[in-house]
DNA sequence: GAAATAATTCGTCATATGGCCAAATATGGA
DNA sequence: TCCATATTTGGCCATATGACGAATTATTTC
């Protein structure tokens, strides 16, 4: 019940549920999934975490990159189940639809430049 | 979008979860649910007009009582298979076994009994 | 090794949530 | 009408949550 209840939690989050959406199409680095949401670094990487806690998802060190990508459905659990469930159900709303359309544009633009138009300057001076 | 995250919002919490599965077997009144959960019944009333407010289950008043019910399939809304799949996914834990038993004993209390058990003295003097 | 930088963690804030009690609102019965 | 009483609503409190910016960590590149 516990395990369930904090799937069902992490997904109860129209930001969090939008990035599950996104990772459909395959997995996207911190930065992408914040260029999505329109959220601070820190806090896509809050929900990360938490969706990843939750096992909905995981992720993959790529160099300075953390990718994150869904759970597959052959791992059997509550997690994956509600993920693939959620997945099912909530496919097309006006947000998801919107957001499938800007993916594809942050997909374009280079990971690099993607995340240096984020933070244009981290050390000032 | 929004009508989706109400209901798994409303799902996401262990004792509204409870609540759902103890009127698998049919409508409930408040105090019933109240003496199940071994809340105060203000807190109970207010967990299922979250629940009704997200469209997963319906009230009908019968006297000084109230009683919930589920929504039933037939009535096609993101809420009605949200409950349906909370149903058939968390079915068996701990909790609900549990929970279904002492339900079974709850059933057998007269109403008014269970009732005035809850509030013994309302107005006092 | 030092600088750059993607991601995370920490500190803080505002708001939401879940709990209770007390008061208000129905409703049935005297 | 007045009383009893099942439920709801309002007030309050403690904790959880989601947001941000600042500081930290990890990793590549010079």
């Amino acid at each position: 019940m516990k395990v369930f209840v904090e799937a069902v939690k992490a997904v109860a989050e129209e930001n969090r549920l939008r990035a599950l959406m996104a990772l459909r199409g395959g997995e996207l680095c911190v930065c992408q999934i914040t260029e999505l949401l329109g959220l601070a670094p820190s806090t896509v990487s809050r929900h990360m975490s938490i969706l990843s806690r939750a096992g909905l998802v995981q992720s993959r060190k790529d160099g300075r990159w953390v990718n994150y990508s869904l759970v597959g459905p052959e791992i059997e659990s509550e997690a994956a189940e509600t993920l693939s469930w959620v997945i099912g159900t909530l496919s097309e709303t006006e947000q998801i639809g919107a957001d499938e359309i800007r993916l594809k544009e942050i997909l374009k633009i280079d990971r690099e430049v993607l995340c240096k138009k984020q933070s244009p300057c981290q050390a000032k001076g």
